[in-house]
DNA sequence: TATGGGTTGTTCGAATTTGAACTACCGGCT
DNA sequence: AGCCGGTAGTTCAAATTCGAACAACCCATA
């Protein structure tokens, strides 16, 4: 549990020093950015509000907000959406994508100089595959028992939406 | 990177959980939380303002805005300093023990569920390690270079500012 | 002992975040 | 066609965060 004290304060740490370097390299907020990247990677660099909410785990009201802010910076635009009509998807514009790619390398810089490059290879793999499941575990909806004695599964199964024929590759992933 | 990925949105997740699991266990955000548990731990259950939101990774008004909600609860009551006359103690209440004390089990039943469990023996010690080396580096004021070229050292010695000859042991320890 | 730079905690305003309430729309069934 | 439980996004109020500005105090030095 000294690993969860360190842990704790590592990660808020980190945070701050993520903030304050995409801050004032651009003016972005680290939510903000994780939207972007996001949706940089998304097929057609767009996607659908809900599920953009859920992926960048915000609630939909923030993610609302956060979308005003940079649909007004232009970073970002609202579309209807087309197989829906109370659908939005959010896309990410020719600036917003510059934007990214503009502030991902120091934004890289410092995740990677405070966190990735204290890593030996194997902790890296044994972290990826320790966050993972453990994502993977606290992403179902609910029933989970924190005592830990159920077992569950389940995956997820994704539907096109943003009537897109699967443009876009990696994007500027998430890093 | 999909290391970086990972532990976004798992960090994300997992905060979300504690959130969800302290508010409703006992009306507590997380980050008072970790100030009540800091406080546990310190000699005389007591902290300067400043060292405690060093310590808790907050800015300082931020801690007077919690310490203030805090006092109010009577969780926590305000101290003026023997050595210092602009000083303020932070002081955890016999009530706000109580409180800690009733509600960490639940708190770190979901932390391990969550993430502990998840690892193995080698693994947690190599987060622990990992984590801790990161949160050394990134604690040094500033004059860190991201692009890691520097290499600074520096340690920190702590004065004992409480008027305490050192009580306290433990305390409900961060987890 | 007066001075000046540095520290301490609080206050203030601005930015974010969240959950609840709400409106509009989707889809299966009758 | 009409109804109904459910979903999508937005709006709203309340809570929280941070940084800058402040007033009070510490202390090494002239």
């Amino acid at each position: 549990m000294s690993a969860w004290m360190a842990y704790l304060t590592a990660s808020h740490l980190l945070e701050r020093r993520i903030e304050e370097q995409l801050k004032a390299d651009s003016g972005l907020t680290h939510a903000q950015y994780e939207i972007l990247a996001k949706l940089s990677a998304a097929p057609g660099r767009r996607m659908r509000m809900t599920e953009l909410a859920r992926s960048a785990v915000v609630s939909k009201s923030g993610l609302t907000y956060q979308i005003g802010r940079l649909e007004k910076r232009g970073l970002v635009a609202r579309v209807a959406c087309p197989s829906d009509e109370r659908g939005v998807l959010a896309v990410l514009t020719d600036r917003g994508m510059s934007c990214l790619e503009k502030t991902a390398p120091g934004h890289v810089a410092v995740v990677r100089a405070f966190l990735i490059d204290q890593l030996t290879p194997e902790e890296l793999a044994g972290m990826t595959r320790i966050m993972s499941k453990a994502a993977a575990v606290m992403a179902s909806p609910y029933g989970d028992d924190p005592t830990g004695m159920t077992g569950t599964r389940g995956t997820r199964g994704t539907t096109n939406t943003t009537g897109m024929t699967s443009t876009a590759g990696t994007g500027v992933a998430g890093v």
